[in-house]
RNA sequence: GGCUCCAUGGUCAAGCGGUUAAGACAUCGCCCUUUCACGGCGGUAACAGGGGUUCAAAUCCCCUUGGAGUCACCA
């Protein structure tokens, strides 16, 4: 059997769009389930529209997320360049758009701008334009004539107006559409690069990429290159064509969404393995049902056959759920080490940042959400004295006054302000007293926290704080409750 | 508008002619609990509509409807 090659080749023009993370993804986990090769191509086809930067977040994005390539720019394996503008410079592509116009697959358009603007028409506020064919009626010596004068030329695809063309993607089965609709695209452009269109098959078809994995808005251009590929002799690769990612709204994912990148999405706090784990399960779904899935062990479970057609909703709500659950499942190290600028953005005093980062670490689903559980360390906030009247524990403003001044001197006499010894003591107390331990807590976590949630109970609140910290706090709170009520 | 594709709960989705139509997220309720969360248990919620084919249709076919994609010297 043939070893499988698959290739992600994105054009460096910014970040990189999560439809091409799960495309590239797709194409990493197809070639690897079955021990194939999984190589980076760059098509830099249009000057304009490149970024500086674009090729170092495309090298670092990949890397990020854990989708290593075995050949690219920076690992020739013998089939390079793999840089298109490169291989633009050696004459690849136009020696075989001139092979297809030998064989009356192609020809030369002279047609200007104007001409070209002519031709369009405005159906259903969108302007659509196909070429007439216009250049294809010009004789060898108007061409060469054209050609010697030094006329601006782009090679054009010939297309016939008859029949239809069909072929086969893996996902979708058999489409088949009309010639007529197969505008004749254009090979060459004017400056000398290939489009898009070109560049792909000639470079896949040199490149022996087995497994063609692209976004679903190229299936009604496909044909277009199943009659290049047939027009060369060459075989044509299985094409999978990936269904979709949309926004809430169901429209393909923009720029405007705010969680479109990538990079986005780190911006946010999410962590690359969630973002990995979370977009292969965007049009895919394993034999098991299973959600949570490492990399490798998705190289293991893949199986693109099991691809969905329909396009999906990428649900933030979901993607914050799992990753949540990576947190969870995290190295306590780790965890602590990422969550730690996070912490220190809020809190600028020195406490045990290690014991916060594990307070946090079950109450979170993204890092962004430390700010608002810890804040209440750095100082107690404004609050509203009745939040000390809880049904639940039974208390209210007054009986929370009584059991702070009773607990007072209690915590002042106390040393060890481990969370356990202050446990005990409270639990103690409030034995002694008769009260239920929610009504001697709840008091004394809204003293010492000023919020009505917190990513802790009283006494590990204290522990954190300390002794001499806990008592200004509970002598504020005691004061504010004398005043306020 | 032409062409192409798609259609199971709010979302991701199992399902490949016979199921009480899974599971997950979200949501709601209960339990646990020093609040919240975690965790546990449970609830609400779906085959777009209409025709066929068949003993039997969410599954196959057709139509309708709805949605999306595409129609560049962008990829």
């Amino acid at each position: 059997m043939e070893r499988v090659r698959t290739r992600f080749a994105p054009s460096p023009t910014g970040r990189m769009h999560v439809g091409n993370l799960r495309t590239a993804l797709y194409a990493y986990l197809i070639a690897k389930h079955e021990g194939g090769d999984f190589l980076l191509r760059i098509e830099d086809t249009d000057q304009e529209r490149f970024m500086e930067g674009a090729l170092e977040i495309i090298y670092r994005t990949l890397e990020h997320a854990g989708l290593e390539h075995d050949e690219g720019p920076d690992k020739d394996k013998g089939y390079g360049p793999y840089v298109q503008s490169e291989r633009q410079a050696k004459g690849i592509y136009l020696e075989y758009a001139k092979k297809l116009i030998e064989k009356g697959e192609a020809y030369y358009c002279f047609c200007d701008k104007e001409r070209l603007e002519s031709l369009k028409q405005v159906v259903a506020g969108k302007e659509i334009a196909i070429y007439d064919k216009h250049c294809l009626h010009l004789s060898k010596e108007e061409v060469q004539q054209k050609l010697d004068a030094g006329v601006p030329y782009v090679i054009r695809q010939n297309v016939p107006n008859e029949g239809t063309t069909k072929f086969e993607d893996e996902i979708y089965g058999t489409i088949e559409v009309p010639n007529a609709e197969l505008d004749d695209m254009i090979l060459i452009k004017s400056d000398g690069f290939p489009t898009y269109n070109f560049a792909n098959v000639v470079d896949d078809h040199l490149m022996e990429i087995t497994h063609v994995v692209r976004g679903n808005e190229y299936l009604s251009s496909a044909p277009k290159y199943n009659r290049l590929y047939n027009a060369f002799g060459w075989k044509v690769p299985v094409y999978v064509h990936c269904p979709l990612i949309t926004d809430e709204e169901h429209k393909k994912l923009s720029k405007r969404s705010g969680h479109s990148s990538y990079e986005d999405l780190l911006d946010q706090g999410f962590l690359p393995e969630a973002i990995v784990n979370y977009v292969a399960l965007l049009g895919w779904c394993p034999a098991d049902n299973r959600e949570i899935f490492t990399l490798k062990e998705l190289v293991e479970a893949f199986d693109y056959h099991h691809m969905s057609k329909s396009p999906a909703v990428f649900d933030m709500n979901k993607l914050r759920w799992m990753n949540g659950e990576y947190m969870k499942a995290m190295d306590p190290d780790k965890f602590y080490e990422l969550a730690l600028p996070y912490i220190r953005k809020t809190i600028t005093r020195e406490l045990d940042f290690r014991k916060i980062a594990e307070m946090v670490r079950t109450r979170i689903e993204v890092f962004p959400d430390i700010a608002e559980l810890i804040d209440f360390f750095e100082a107690v906030p404004e609050y509203d004295v009745s939040m000390y009247t809880h049904k639940k524990m039974k208390t209210t403003g007054e009986s929370s006054l009584q059991v702070l001044r009773e607990v007072l001197p209690l915590l002042e006499k106390q040393e060890d302000y481990s969370n356990d010894a202050l446990y005990e003591l409270l639990v103690n107390f409030a034995k002694e007293h008769e009260y239920k331990n929610g009504y001697v807590m709840w008091p004394i976590r809204t003293a010492a926290s000023g919020k009505q949630m917190t990513p802790a109970g009283a006494t590990e609140i204290m522990e954190i704080l300390g002794k001499e910290e806990t008592l200004s706090r509970l002598r504020a709170a005691i004061e504010k409750l004398e005043n306020e009520n």
